[in-house]
DNA sequence: ACTTAGATTTCGCCG
DNA sequence: CGGCGAAGTCTAAGT
């Protein structure tokens, strides 16, 4: 990984086009071929980069400029960086990161609720996972106590969005003979004011879940009582 | 900004829980608060980051370990850096930044549909461009030739989203008298088949443009016959 | 402070 | 490889 800290005018061409003028900014060239341009503000995501694959070129000695260029299926992107000045210039060898556990919150909630449907409030069972619908899959799919088809929709926040999508799916499924009669559930961890507001005159359950205590309930605290 | 290049191991605790056994990494401390972890592969995504506002406490003399915590609306996150060897600790200064100009793919084509909407493949004349309803301007406002209303969305990519956006549009406006017979068009570089699947049965017309050719057709190619 | 819409979104899964 | 949904989405703008 190279480290550039320079005044430099960076250009960029592609999807869009947009132009740095000339300023003191900080250039990642990354082993992978990944270039990121850097302020010292504007959070987490760069001024300008480039994913790879790309081809960088290093001109001039003192460096003068920078070129990088995309073979990227469409279009052809191009990153050009004018070096004013170099303050500091470092390459430094990285070790391989082997991949990083993480803890999806939607993806939990769905196997939690897979397990255990009638976490929900009411005996569910589960018929199936995603179940497919021709605008995408339904998180959930079960029958209440009656045999009716019921349609969960799963969401770490459940906003206006949610609503809008479950209310897509029960619109196909209520097209289809087999599942005429189906309502649906939102479950989230969290469901915002409003869209309960929308839910309700449209016959949509909302429930709020808590992951940590749904898990509790299923593989009981085993520190209650240590040995 | 301090730039630090480091073996560490990196805890994140917040909306999920991640950690990151030692290894080499660069480490940027940005002057708005942010906090980035990269790894010399992954692209533009840092492995480990915590976006502003925060507090970092840098802890040891030399260096021990780091810990960023967040005070967010609501649950609070954590990332702690521990630090087992430093191999390169800068603090540069970097230039304000002003505003960066970009020039947007949708904008452009808002611009050449208002200056030939009938490019959407009917005699439509422009009323205005950003109606305002009371959800949010409607990108392009037209009268058919029989002087019924269309509401046009514009996108780069049609979503299922759009076809909502531009549904809420419409439900807005019918619920107006002056517009109450409006249909609806989206226009979009390049629409999915879900989109048009959800769009269709609402009597939504959808039309994929070519930003390229519709330049084109207003500004014939002028390289044809150079002088 | 909260909500909404856009993004060169990026990323990952599944067809 | 394309389509689609999720993301610790992030970010900027409007209310």
């Amino acid at each position: 990984m190279r480290l550039l800290v320079a005044r430099c005018e960076v250009r960029y061409s592609g999807r869009l086009s947009a132009v740095l003028p000339e300023a003191k900014r900080l250039l990642i060239f990354k082993g992978d071929g990944s270039v990121l341009v850097h302020a010292d503000s504007g959070g987490y995501k760069p001024l300008n980069w480039m994913t790879p694959p790309t081809a960088v070129d290093f001109e001039g000695d003192p460096l003068e400029r920078i070129v990088v260029r995309k073979r990227a299926g469409t279009g052809e992107d191009h990153l050009e960086i004018v070096i004013a000045e170099v303050a500091n210039d470092v390459t430094v060898e990285l070790d391989y990161e082997s991949g990083l556990e993480k803890d999806g919150m939607e993806r939990h909630l769905q196997e939690e609720l897979a397990a255990r449907p009638e976490a929900l409030g009411e005996r569910l069972r589960l018929v199936r996972r995603e179940w497919p619908t021709d605008i995408g899959p339904v998180d959930l799919m079960c029958r209440d106590e009656v045999d009716g088809w019921v349609a969960v929709e799963i969401k770490r926040v459940g906003t206006i969005e949610a609503v809008e999508q479950l209310t897509r799916y029960l619109e196909r499924l209520r097209a289809d003979s087999a599942t005429a009669e189906c309502r649906g559930i939102l479950a989230a961890e969290r469901i915002r004011p409003q869209a309960v507001t929308l839910a309700t005159p449209r016959s949509i359950r909302c429930v709020e879940l808590d992951l940590a205590r749904l898990r509790g309930e299923r593989e009981p605290d085993l520190t209650l009582f240590p040995a």
